[in-house]
RNA sequence: GCACGGAUAGCAAAGCUUGGCCAUGCCGGGGAUUGCAAAUCCUCUUACCUGGGUUCAAAUCCCAGUCCGUGCUCCA
């Protein structure tokens, strides 16, 4: 069953094949390290680490990268604003993207450049484009030109430059600066005054935003690799203005293989910004929700959809992720106990349903599998978790013994763990999952009040006195407690 | 304006490349269980934007149209 990936160049569905067997080379476009992450970012790294975990489940050996920009314009301003000097405000800024990624599960990529470990590079590469007549040297910097190379314009958008002028409209003739041409983009920068700056033969400056992708990539992986990936609002300039400057300075073509391309998130219908007030942090969201809750919400959608956040998909996420842990639970404390035997084969026309519900449980795995290489359909995949959280449920009770209890245990937690741990990443530790939760210190302020209301409230129902009974729950219920009756007897809990 | 993407049940959202079966979850209906609740389990109803066409058969392919989102400027 062979992956299918779509590419945003090719514009469809293609088989994903690698440049060097076993081996894939991944380059993501990481952050500029200005400010905190926002959903966003957490949608867009979500989206490649599970692509990372599935490429890796498959077999393959995956050499992923991922930049820091941690010099421009942005930074820049910040550092003017704060007073704070722009290296501090960036190592704290890379030092706080690490535990918001970490605390959303996602798996480190192999490297993490940053653009100013490359300026030298990046120089060598500007300097060659110059020489090419690919690139030119104006009063304020070197920009790339883009009528040199036409043929490659469009490649990701589908725009032609006609297109473009008659769109851009009256911008087409505010080229700006030394610009010859509005198309043309920056690969140097002239320092302004108090400015960090790098010698270069063009003047101390500092690099464009697009070429340090260039540069790195090249450095990583050479001419070409395998997957290049980023936010969708990348695809144009920066993406393709890469193309123009690595496939002109390397003379090979194409730069990537596959182009890669997340959908947006909106927040309550609205796109995200910070002048409408919907800016989420990632800080700021896990306060409120449990990450894996987050990520099981942002992981039940296709990547390259876009996603709209909102409370209602949170608490749907709640509920489907308790609902698997649950599960999980379970399948955890049987798999501890008893001796185990030996299942029967899976098989879904079996008339033993123990064989039969495994036989279902193999081909939702396979399902499972489908989905992830049908270019990482993860809203798919979930689907096929959820359905089999059910009939691992309903497995569970099979067991006529001990020894039978333990191994369906333990294959309802390797299912589980294959899946939902392993790939999609929604499942906590299992030493976490089984530790006791710490008591509610508000909890034990009314133990003993609500324990002798409950002896009461029992009594009442064992002389069938119902009225008394709910009038007591009515108490608690004021009290903020909330009692259920269980096969052990009454449970209470906060609100 | 140009480009790219989308329109599927009350809601969210897969499936469309390779036409024929089935998404999935929530909500709602019915039932089991329960003194009643909660939880759990069983079960059911409700779909493929519009108009044409192709076909034994269309959510899926073709043609035309409508509506929506995004990009074209720093953005994941």
């Amino acid at each position: 069953m062979p992956l299918r990936v779509h590419d945003t160049r090719r514009r469809e569905k293609v088989d994903f094949t690698t440049q060097s067997p076993g081996r894939v080379s991944m380059y993501v476009c990481g952050v500029t390290v200005y400010d905190h992450c926002h959903l966003g970012h957490a949608r867009c790294y979500i989206a490649f680490d599970l692509i990372h975990r599935w490429l890796e489940a498959s077999g393959y050996d995956v050499d992923y990268v991922q930049n820091f920009t941690d010099i421009d314009d942005k930074i820049i301003l910040r550092s003017i604003e704060s007073g704070e000097d722009w290296r501090d405000i960036v190592d704290r800024n890379i030092a706080t993207y690490f535990e918001d990624m970490d605390a959303l599960n996602i798996l480190r990529a192999d490297h993490y450049p940053r653009c100013t470990e490359y300026v030298d590079s990046m120089i060598h590469i500007i300097d060659d484009l110059v020489q090419k007549e690919h690139a030119y040297v104006a009063d304020d910097g070197v920009y790339f030109h883009v009528d040199s190379a036409p043929e490659k314009y469009g490649q990701l958008t589908g725009q032609s430059i006609d297109a473009v002028r008659q769109g851009a409209g009256g911008r087409v003739n505010e080229t700006g600066g030394g610009k010859r041409d509005h198309k043309d983009f920056a690969l140097w920068k002239q320092a302004k005054p108090g400015e960090p700056v790098w010698p270069s033969p063009w003047g101390e400056g500092r690099p464009g935003w697009h070429i340090e992708c260039t540069a790195m990539s090249l450095d990583h992986f050479g001419a070409s690799f395998d997957i290049h990936g980023g936010g969708h609002d990348l695809r144009f300039p920066h993406h393709e203005a890469e193309i123009f400057q690595s496939e002109c300075h390397t003379g090979h073509a194409p730069l990537a293989g596959y182009w890669l391309h997340n959908g947006f998130v909106n927040i309550d219908g609205e796109k995200m910004s910070k002048s409408l007030g919907n800016f989420w942090t990632i800080r700021d969201i896990v306060q409120k929700v449990d990450p894996f809750v987050l990520r099981l919400a942002l992981v039940n959608a296709h990547y390259r959809s876009p996603i709209d956040m909102n409370e209602q998909l949170l608490k749907d996420a709640q509920r489907n992720h308790s609902r698997i842990l649950q599960v999980y639970e379970s399948a955890l404390r049987s798999a501890m106990d008893g001796r185990q035997h030996a299942l029967p084969t899976p098989d879904i026309a079996s008339s033993d349903p123990l064989a039969k519900s495994l036989g279902l449980l193999e081909r939702l795995v396979e399902g499972f599998a489908q989905a992830m290489d049908d270019d990482f359909n993860s809203r798919d995949a979930v689907a096929k978790v959820l359905a089999a959280t059910k009939q691992l449920q309903h497995l569970m009770t099979l067991g006529t013994d001990d020894g039978d209890k333990r191994a369906i245990g333990n294959y309802a937690k390797e299912w589980l763990e294959e899946t939902a741990g392993n790939i999609l990443g929604i499942l906590p530790s299992p030493d976490l999952l089984l530790a006791e939760p710490e008591e509610d210190p508000r909890k034990a302020e009314i133990a003993d009040q609500v324990e002798a209301l409950l002896v009461e409230r029992s009594d009442a129902r064992a002389n069938k006195d119902w009225p008394r009974a709910d009038a007591i729950r009515d108490q608690l219920s004021e009290l903020g407690v909330v009692v259920t009756d269980t096969a052990e007897g009454p449970k209470w809990e906060l609100e």
